[in-house]
DNA sequence: GCAAAATGATCTATATATGAATCATTTATC
DNA sequence: GATAAATGATTCATATATAGATCATTTTGC
Protein backbone atom coordinates (compact mmCIF):
# COMPACT_ATOMS: atom_id res chain seq x y z
CA UNK A 1 0.00 0.00 0.00
CA UNK A 2 1.00 3.87 -0.16
CA UNK A 3 1.80 3.09 -3.82
CA UNK A 4 2.49 6.07 -5.74
CA UNK A 5 -1.21 7.25 -7.07
CA UNK A 6 -2.09 7.85 -10.45
CA UNK A 7 -4.06 10.67 -11.36
CA UNK A 8 -6.30 10.19 -14.28
CA UNK A 9 -8.41 13.48 -15.31
CA UNK A 10 -10.10 14.11 -18.38
CA UNK A 11 -11.23 18.25 -18.65
CA UNK A 12 -14.35 17.53 -20.71
CA UNK A 13 -13.54 18.30 -24.28
CA UNK A 14 -14.29 21.79 -25.66
CA UNK A 15 -14.84 21.55 -29.14
CA UNK A 16 -14.73 25.15 -31.57
CA UNK A 17 -17.80 26.13 -33.23
CA UNK A 18 -15.97 25.61 -36.54
CA UNK A 19 -14.89 21.82 -35.48
CA UNK A 20 -18.37 21.25 -34.93
CA UNK A 21 -20.12 22.39 -38.02
CA UNK A 22 -16.83 20.47 -40.22
CA UNK A 23 -17.93 17.65 -38.54
CA UNK A 24 -21.77 17.92 -39.06
CA UNK A 25 -21.12 18.63 -42.61
CA UNK A 26 -18.83 15.50 -43.14
CA UNK A 27 -21.48 13.73 -41.58
CA UNK A 28 -24.17 14.75 -43.86
CA UNK A 29 -22.03 14.41 -47.36
CA UNK A 30 -21.32 10.47 -45.82
CA UNK A 31 -24.79 10.07 -45.60
CA UNK A 32 -25.80 11.66 -48.65
CA UNK A 33 -23.12 10.07 -51.06
CA UNK A 34 -24.73 6.62 -49.01
CA UNK A 35 -28.01 7.33 -49.79
CA UNK A 36 -27.40 8.35 -53.44
CA UNK A 37 -25.70 5.09 -53.91
CA UNK A 38 -28.07 3.10 -52.39
CA UNK A 39 -26.44 1.68 -49.77
CA UNK A 40 -27.97 0.65 -46.28
CA UNK A 41 -26.13 2.02 -43.45
CA UNK A 42 -25.85 -1.99 -42.28
CA UNK A 43 -24.27 -2.66 -45.70
CA UNK A 44 -21.54 0.10 -45.59
CA UNK A 45 -20.71 -0.56 -42.18
CA UNK A 46 -20.14 -3.90 -42.89
CA UNK A 47 -17.75 -3.38 -45.87
CA UNK A 48 -16.09 -0.44 -43.18
CA UNK A 49 -16.18 -3.05 -40.30
CA UNK A 50 -17.42 -1.12 -38.31
CA UNK A 51 -21.14 -1.66 -36.36
CA UNK A 52 -24.15 -0.18 -36.94
CA UNK A 53 -24.73 2.15 -33.92
CA UNK A 54 -20.88 3.68 -35.40
CA UNK A 55 -21.66 4.52 -38.51
CA UNK A 56 -25.02 6.34 -37.43
CA UNK A 57 -22.89 8.31 -35.31
CA UNK A 58 -20.57 8.80 -37.75
CA UNK A 59 -23.57 10.94 -40.04
CA UNK A 60 -24.75 12.59 -37.19
CA UNK A 61 -21.12 14.23 -37.07
CA UNK A 62 -20.12 12.79 -33.42
CA UNK A 63 -17.00 14.27 -31.90
CA UNK A 64 -16.18 11.24 -30.08
CA UNK A 65 -15.28 8.65 -32.93
CA UNK A 66 -12.34 6.85 -33.92
CA UNK A 67 -11.31 9.28 -37.10
CA UNK A 68 -9.82 6.28 -38.89
CA UNK A 69 -13.65 4.57 -39.03
CA UNK A 70 -14.71 7.95 -39.72
CA UNK A 71 -12.38 8.34 -42.64
CA UNK A 72 -12.98 4.61 -44.00
CA UNK A 73 -16.67 4.87 -44.36
CA UNK A 74 -15.94 8.12 -46.03
CA UNK A 75 -14.12 6.41 -48.31
CA UNK A 76 -16.25 3.60 -49.19
CA UNK A 77 -19.27 5.98 -50.48
CA UNK A 78 -17.23 8.35 -52.28
CA UNK A 79 -15.78 11.43 -49.68
CA UNK A 80 -12.55 11.94 -50.02
CA UNK A 81 -10.94 14.54 -48.01
CA UNK A 82 -7.76 16.50 -50.08
CA UNK A 83 -8.00 15.31 -53.05
CA UNK A 84 -10.11 12.66 -54.56
CA UNK A 85 -7.42 9.99 -56.43
CA UNK A 86 -4.68 8.39 -54.65
CA UNK A 87 -2.10 9.24 -56.81
CA UNK A 88 -2.68 13.14 -55.81
CA UNK A 89 -3.00 12.66 -52.45
CA UNK A 90 0.52 10.61 -52.20
CA UNK A 91 1.91 13.81 -53.87
CA UNK A 92 0.91 16.11 -51.42
CA UNK A 93 2.07 13.58 -49.39
CA UNK A 94 6.02 13.43 -50.37
CA UNK A 95 5.88 17.74 -50.37
CA UNK A 96 4.65 17.82 -46.83
CA UNK A 97 7.47 15.71 -46.43
CA UNK A 98 9.80 17.63 -47.95
CA UNK A 99 8.83 21.03 -46.64
CA UNK A 100 9.03 19.16 -42.83
CA UNK A 101 12.62 18.25 -43.57
CA UNK A 102 13.42 21.88 -44.22
CA UNK A 103 11.87 23.49 -40.72
CA UNK A 104 13.47 23.22 -37.73
CA UNK A 105 13.20 19.89 -35.43
CA UNK A 106 11.71 21.73 -31.90
CA UNK A 107 10.25 25.17 -31.94
CA UNK A 108 10.65 26.94 -29.14
CA UNK A 109 8.55 29.67 -26.93
CA UNK A 110 8.88 33.27 -27.14
CA UNK A 111 7.40 34.22 -30.63
CA UNK A 112 4.50 32.08 -30.34
CA UNK A 113 1.82 33.53 -32.32
CA UNK A 114 -2.04 33.47 -31.69
CA UNK A 115 -4.01 31.89 -34.28
CA UNK A 116 -7.26 32.29 -32.99
CA UNK A 117 -8.93 33.28 -35.70
CA UNK A 118 -10.99 30.48 -37.38
CA UNK B 1 -26.52 -17.25 -12.94
CA UNK B 2 -27.56 -18.39 -16.65
CA UNK B 3 -27.53 -15.01 -17.46
CA UNK B 4 -28.18 -13.53 -20.27
CA UNK B 5 -24.49 -14.00 -21.98
CA UNK B 6 -23.35 -10.81 -23.46
CA UNK B 7 -20.40 -11.11 -25.71
CA UNK B 8 -18.52 -8.19 -27.01
CA UNK B 9 -15.89 -8.77 -30.09
CA UNK B 10 -14.51 -6.08 -31.58
CA UNK B 11 -12.68 -7.21 -35.02
CA UNK B 12 -9.22 -5.76 -35.71
CA UNK B 13 -9.59 -2.69 -37.91
CA UNK B 14 -8.58 -2.94 -41.34
CA UNK B 15 -7.92 0.07 -42.51
CA UNK B 16 -7.70 1.09 -46.47
CA UNK B 17 -4.69 1.84 -48.21
CA UNK B 18 -5.93 5.26 -48.86
CA UNK B 19 -7.27 5.93 -45.31
CA UNK B 20 -4.25 5.34 -43.87
CA UNK B 21 -2.38 7.97 -46.29
CA UNK B 22 -5.11 10.43 -45.74
CA UNK B 23 -4.69 10.35 -42.26
CA UNK B 24 -0.88 10.47 -42.40
CA UNK B 25 -0.98 13.16 -44.75
CA UNK B 26 -3.53 15.32 -42.37
CA UNK B 27 -1.22 14.78 -39.62
CA UNK B 28 1.88 15.89 -41.26
CA UNK B 29 -0.07 19.19 -42.54
CA UNK B 30 -1.11 20.10 -39.18
CA UNK B 31 2.60 19.75 -38.03
CA UNK B 32 3.64 21.83 -41.02
CA UNK B 33 1.42 24.50 -40.18
CA UNK B 34 1.81 23.94 -36.16
CA UNK B 35 6.04 24.84 -36.94
CA UNK B 36 5.63 26.93 -39.43
CA UNK B 37 3.76 29.13 -36.98
CA UNK B 38 6.13 28.59 -34.37
CA UNK B 39 4.00 26.66 -31.47
CA UNK B 40 4.89 24.06 -29.93
CA UNK B 41 3.16 20.69 -29.29
CA UNK B 42 2.10 21.49 -25.82
CA UNK B 43 1.27 24.78 -26.78
CA UNK B 44 -1.10 23.30 -29.32
CA UNK B 45 -2.41 20.58 -27.05
CA UNK B 46 -2.90 22.99 -24.37
CA UNK B 47 -5.04 24.82 -27.06
CA UNK B 48 -7.24 22.54 -28.15
CA UNK B 49 -7.80 20.50 -24.72
CA UNK B 50 -5.60 17.91 -25.47
CA UNK B 51 -2.41 16.11 -23.89
CA UNK B 52 1.15 16.22 -25.21
CA UNK B 53 0.97 12.61 -26.31
CA UNK B 54 -2.58 12.44 -27.70
CA UNK B 55 -1.34 15.53 -30.24
CA UNK B 56 1.64 13.86 -30.87
CA UNK B 57 -0.66 10.37 -32.58
CA UNK B 58 -2.45 13.08 -34.64
CA UNK B 59 0.72 13.99 -36.09
CA UNK B 60 1.35 10.47 -36.40
CA UNK B 61 -1.54 10.32 -38.55
CA UNK B 62 -2.57 7.74 -35.98
CA UNK B 63 -6.12 6.16 -37.02
CA UNK B 64 -7.65 5.89 -33.18
CA UNK B 65 -7.84 9.11 -32.34
CA UNK B 66 -11.47 10.93 -31.66
CA UNK B 67 -12.16 12.79 -34.65
CA UNK B 68 -13.10 15.80 -32.79
CA UNK B 69 -9.50 16.19 -31.46
CA UNK B 70 -7.79 15.53 -34.56
CA UNK B 71 -10.03 18.68 -36.29
CA UNK B 72 -10.16 20.80 -33.08
CA UNK B 73 -5.93 20.40 -32.99
CA UNK B 74 -6.23 21.12 -37.05
CA UNK B 75 -8.35 24.13 -36.75
CA UNK B 76 -5.75 25.56 -34.33
CA UNK B 77 -2.63 25.36 -36.54
CA UNK B 78 -4.50 26.72 -39.47
CA UNK B 79 -5.85 23.82 -40.99
CA UNK B 80 -9.50 23.88 -42.30
CA UNK B 81 -11.15 20.92 -44.30
CA UNK B 82 -13.51 21.91 -47.01
CA UNK B 83 -13.59 25.11 -46.98
CA UNK B 84 -11.35 27.60 -44.78
CA UNK B 85 -14.06 29.54 -43.72
CA UNK B 86 -16.64 29.35 -41.24
CA UNK B 87 -19.36 31.10 -43.58
CA UNK B 88 -19.05 28.66 -46.63
CA UNK B 89 -18.91 25.80 -44.60
CA UNK B 90 -22.40 27.05 -43.22
CA UNK B 91 -23.42 27.11 -46.72
CA UNK B 92 -21.96 23.74 -48.16
CA UNK B 93 -23.65 22.42 -44.15
CA UNK B 94 -27.33 23.53 -45.68
CA UNK B 95 -27.00 22.35 -49.07
CA UNK B 96 -26.09 19.00 -47.91
CA UNK B 97 -29.31 19.27 -45.94
CA UNK B 98 -31.19 20.32 -48.89
CA UNK B 99 -30.18 17.60 -50.82
CA UNK B 100 -30.64 15.17 -48.10
CA UNK B 101 -34.56 16.18 -47.67
CA UNK B 102 -35.26 15.30 -51.40
CA UNK B 103 -33.63 11.80 -51.07
CA UNK B 104 -35.64 8.51 -49.96
CA UNK B 105 -35.10 8.69 -46.09
CA UNK B 106 -34.29 5.06 -46.21
CA UNK B 107 -32.54 2.28 -48.77
CA UNK B 108 -33.67 -0.84 -49.37
CA UNK B 109 -30.98 -3.14 -50.95
CA UNK B 110 -31.77 -4.62 -53.97
CA UNK B 111 -30.10 -2.25 -56.13
CA UNK B 112 -27.22 -1.17 -53.54
CA UNK B 113 -23.78 -0.73 -55.91
CA UNK B 114 -20.33 -1.73 -55.13
CA UNK B 115 -17.88 1.38 -54.99
CA UNK B 116 -14.45 -0.44 -53.71
CA UNK B 117 -12.33 1.87 -56.18
CA UNK B 118 -10.42 4.13 -54.14
C1' DG C 1 -53.21 -1.63 -47.20
C1' DC C 2 -49.63 -5.23 -45.97
C1' DA C 3 -45.28 -7.26 -45.12
C1' DA C 4 -40.48 -6.76 -44.94
C1' DA C 5 -36.79 -4.07 -44.42
C1' DA C 6 -34.27 -0.05 -42.83
C1' DT C 7 -33.64 3.26 -39.53
C1' DG C 8 -33.54 5.41 -34.84
C1' DA C 9 -32.77 4.98 -30.15
C1' DT C 10 -31.32 2.94 -25.83
C1' DC C 11 -28.81 -0.24 -22.75
C1' DT C 12 -24.78 -3.13 -21.14
C1' DA C 13 -20.19 -5.22 -20.97
C1' DT C 14 -15.77 -4.64 -22.27
C1' DA C 15 -11.90 -3.37 -25.24
C1' DT C 16 -9.31 0.56 -25.65
C1' DA C 17 -8.02 5.52 -26.15
C1' DT C 18 -6.57 9.04 -23.20
C1' DG C 19 -4.14 11.91 -19.49
C1' DA C 20 -0.42 11.91 -16.59
C1' DA C 21 4.12 10.77 -15.25
C1' DT C 22 8.73 9.66 -16.43
C1' DC C 23 13.11 9.19 -18.89
C1' DA C 24 16.19 9.76 -22.83
C1' DT C 25 17.28 12.32 -26.78
C1' DT C 26 17.43 16.15 -29.73
C1' DT C 27 17.35 20.92 -30.64
C1' DA C 28 17.65 25.85 -29.99
C1' DT C 29 19.63 29.82 -27.78
C1' DC C 30 23.27 32.01 -25.54
C1' DG D 1 30.35 24.10 -25.72
C1' DA D 2 26.78 24.74 -22.02
C1' DT D 3 22.13 25.07 -20.61
C1' DA D 4 17.38 24.91 -20.98
C1' DA D 5 13.63 23.68 -23.57
C1' DA D 6 11.19 20.72 -26.80
C1' DT D 7 10.43 16.40 -28.55
C1' DG D 8 10.07 11.24 -28.62
C1' DA D 9 8.84 7.21 -26.43
C1' DT D 10 7.06 4.27 -22.82
C1' DT D 11 4.09 2.76 -18.95
C1' DC D 12 -0.10 2.72 -16.19
C1' DA D 13 -4.83 3.70 -14.37
C1' DT D 14 -9.17 4.77 -15.80
C1' DA D 15 -12.70 7.22 -18.39
C1' DT D 16 -15.06 6.14 -22.36
C1' DA D 17 -16.08 4.58 -27.18
C1' DT D 18 -17.61 0.56 -29.31
C1' DA D 19 -20.13 -3.90 -30.55
C1' DG D 20 -24.03 -6.27 -29.83
C1' DA D 21 -28.66 -6.81 -28.56
C1' DT D 22 -33.28 -5.22 -28.40
C1' DC D 23 -37.43 -2.51 -29.27
C1' DA D 24 -40.16 1.00 -31.61
C1' DT D 25 -40.81 3.61 -35.62
C1' DT D 26 -40.51 4.77 -40.36
C1' DT D 27 -40.11 3.70 -45.06
C1' DT D 28 -40.14 1.11 -49.12
C1' DG D 29 -42.05 -2.06 -52.47
C1' DC D 30 -45.65 -4.87 -53.74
Amino acid sequence: MDQKQKIFERTPRARSRYTLEALGLLGRLIRLSRIEKRMTVQGVADRAGISRGLLQRIEKGDPRCEIGATFEAAAIVGVTLFESDINNLAVHSKRANDMLALLPKSVHAGTAVAHDDF
